[in-house]
DNA sequence: TGTACATCAGTGAACGCGCGTTCACTGATGTAC
DNA sequence: TGTACATCAGTGAACGCGCGTTCACTGATGTAC
């Protein structure tokens, strides 16, 4: 993922040097959205894009690493902004909010790719969850899992889900949508079947039959 | 994912030169297995394994990738056998052994999380769905998915699935797998149910409430 | 109002590294006569 | 039985590349007096 070098862009003035940061992030977040690994992020790359020289980039962070684990963070906050905007659209009843959270969080997966996978498919949660830098992301995670499990309560308060245990069954939804989100982009020849989504939350979150949707 | 050399290899004899072919490959698959990315798969770190010289390998593989490709058609056939050594057991209903079947999966990816990982995160399905080469891998892909509608389907004759549509079901099953696969191994600090396994089969493979193991 | 100076926001050249790949080669081993 | 030769199974040195990171630096901009 190699870059023709961006317009040189204009330094920033005093005090503004912060903004450079942010230019920095996003161009590590466009390289994985042109559809860039996590391993094809390099500092030359990032530093081609923005306009700036290589060594720039020290200013703002201590490694090639804590680039990436900016990005997984702002990817966090993204996904969980679209989750929520979901679960506060109004008129929607509990069984219809669930759904859009669930589609939600599918599109999100099948738009950016390889922003997506970064989110789970890291080292950041494995050597270095005991690093304090990655706790911010843990959080945020938490924060789009604990989306799902008051989506599913509030078809229960509705009367439209029979489930006893909101969390446990937000887990398994999570794991079959994650998923599912992995192998429409890794296998996409295998012959999904169209209603596949739908049969994982009926199953899933226990939805009363009269709240399913026809399959 | 470098390694020290391995004491230096003997030569083969003459006629068996094809036996490095599988030294190479056993050699990828050792560093998968020890930990490396399929990125950090190179191929001095395999020569070094494998006792031999870097460009001895261009005499069976034409580039880097090959190899690659190699390890995740091995590793198919790996996980195929696996599956069906427990589709064979004697004795068992077929509930226990669909249970089996997807114990034995989700245990193969977590004792081999690399190796599993390369059959389905990485580009051989993608780009590379073309080239003759992968196709090998792909059929063998098509038989590890036959073998979970295929336990599906004697639950249904055994009476013990509801199931209309056994490829349907056995396709959320197995993104069901796949989800939990992945995230088992990339956030193991997440407080998974000590029964979800269980509940995802009951669920999706629509096993009868008596056919239920307690949860 | 002018000017010396500190600070900010960067730059440019260079380092050592491991990589995939190429090239010309070598030495043991089997085979033809 | 001996020997010339073809072939096999590799080797060793070298290439150019992009990488992360370091170092000493520069030039514009704001501030103190």
């Amino acid at each position: 993922m190699s870059m023709t070098p961006t317009k040189t862009r204009e330094r920033n003035r005093r005090g503004e040097g912060l903004r450079l940061r942010q230019d920095i992030v996003q161009a590590a977040a466009n390289i994985l959205n042109a559809g860039g690994s996590a391993a094809s992020v390099s500092l030359r790359d990032i530093a081609r894009q923005v306009g700036i020289s290589a060594p720039s980039i020290y200013t703002h962070f201590p490694d090639r690493d804590s680039i990436v684990l900016a990005v997984v963070q702002d990817t966090f906050v993204e996904l969980k902004d679209r989750l929520e905007t979901q679960m506060n659209r109004p008129g929607l009843e509990a069984v219809a909010r669930l759904r859009a959270v669930c589609v939600a969080y599918l599109d999100f997966a099948l738009e950016w790719p390889q922003r997506y996978q970064i989110l789970f498919g890291g080292v950041w949660n494995l050597a270095e969850a005991q690093k304090s830098s990655s706790v911010g992301a843990v959080v945020v995670g938490d924060e789009v899992f604990a989306l799902m499990v008051e989506a599913i309560a509030q078809c229960v308060v509705a009367g439209q889900s029979s489930s006893t245990d909101p969390a446990a069954d937000a887990s398994a939804l999570w794991v079959a949508l994650h998923g599912l989100a992995d192998l429409r982009v890794t296998a996409p020849l295998f012959p999904w079947p169209p209603d596949l989504v739908e049969l994982l939350i009926n199953r899933l979150a226990l939805l009363n039959p009269t709240s399913e949707s026809p399959t």
